[in-house]
DNA sequence: GTCTATAGCTGGATAGAC
DNA sequence: GTCTATCCAGCTATAGAC
């Protein structure tokens, strides 16, 4: 005989769990980015998955802990894909624009990624590769350290202290800001833009310091 | 007769005033250094200054209120003199150390530093003045703002990705981050290398696209 | 695994006496 | 201008029934 196919409720089955780890970890990024960290509670959370409150702690151990997974959750999403098959330039630039839509996808999480950044597994792996890739690449220890940390900084930059962020009344009085063209209208592109100056710039000046090919 | 001095009581007056708003925002600033953000609450910041909460409403309007007003005196310390004597590359650089020491100064306020930059006048107008002063040396408008918003997004990128920030027991999985000599010891100076590394190669990478000396 | 109920805090802000 | 007293809201987390 067949073994049995595990049993098909044709209803939705009331004891099946109505909650799981992947779910909750999802609800709450949903939550922190339509209203903000704060607005993350174990009871606004639990109203969103429709249970109580007192459930969520049969799959998370304390709100910290889930803060965490929520983190980690979103740095899976930073590809370093790259430093296994590209030269090192290409490679650190998208990784940077992987890491920047990760983030800007997420702002009010920034703040806490960056807090985490040390405890956070996947951001962990991530920086170790980059380190290896650039270290393949012939940069010395102290020089793949910086140059690591430096496109790091533009990017949580970037998405920290974006334009999107938008300007309160005060900014009417200060017009030399406002004439500057798109700065209103389309902060987001303004964001990119000077992202990639930064990048590229950056970028060409390391060039004339990078470690000869092989 | 001369007009009479105001009364110099001999010991302290127990009727003077005991809270000032400047004696508030330096009280919530130290204790946002000490203990974090989410230390800063109207009865623990009351306790620090001797008086109870009810007495800072006498002050300020609410807590909101005197968030943003810290931040502000942490942008008053911004100097961006330099873009009235200095070539531009001189005087974003120096505009952008200036920055950064404030901002580290106070690291657990970055965060609000980058959302709050909006509605604070020391911030709108040394934005003001940096996009100015870039105007006066060639910069097109555009160029003008992405390249202040470029060297904005380095410096609070490094505030706030700082390695200052500590790494957890995962790290010890990666060996490679901690083969890197000086980023256990002295964390701080890796920082500050990243930093200048990220400002000077960028400003080199400026250098080639810079507008023509009149 | 989810529920009800609740313990045990901590917070911002206000009213009114002095 | 500071005080005491207090309101009311919100939070994390646990105990024990089902």
């Amino acid at each position: 005989m067949p073994p049995t196919p595990p049993p098909e409720p044709a209803l939705a089955d009331a004891r099946a769990p109505r909650l799981t780890h992947e779910r909750i970890v999802a609800g709450a990024l949903a939550l922190i980015d339509e209203e903000g960290l704060a607005a993350l509670t174990m009871r606004r959370l639990a109203e969103r998955l429709g249970v109580q409150a007192a459930s969520l702690y049969n799959h998370t151990r304390s709100k910290e802990k889930l803060l965490d997974a929520v983190a980690n959750s979103v740095m899976e999403g930073v590809d370093t894909s790259g430093f296994d098959r590209l030269p090192w330039r290409e490679a650190l630039d998208r990784w940077a624009w992987s890491y920047y839509d990760a983030l800007v996808a997420h702002p009010n999480l920034v703040p806490h990624l960056a807090v985490a950044f040390g405890r956070l597994p996947a951001a962990l792996e991530r920086a170790a590769q980059v380190f290896a890739g650039l270290r393949r690449a012939g940069w010395t220890p102290s020089r793949a350290t910086r140059v690591a940390a430096a496109v790091r900084y533009a990017v949580y930059g970037a998405a920290l202290g974006s334009f999107a962020g938008g300007f309160g009344d005060e900014a009417a009085k200060v017009p030399a800001l406002h004439d500057v063209g798109q700065l209103r209208a389309q902060p987001a592109r303004v964001d990119r833009a000077a992202l990639r100056l930064l990048i590229d710039r950056f970028l060409d000046g390391l060039e004339a310091i990078a470690p000869a090919p092989e």
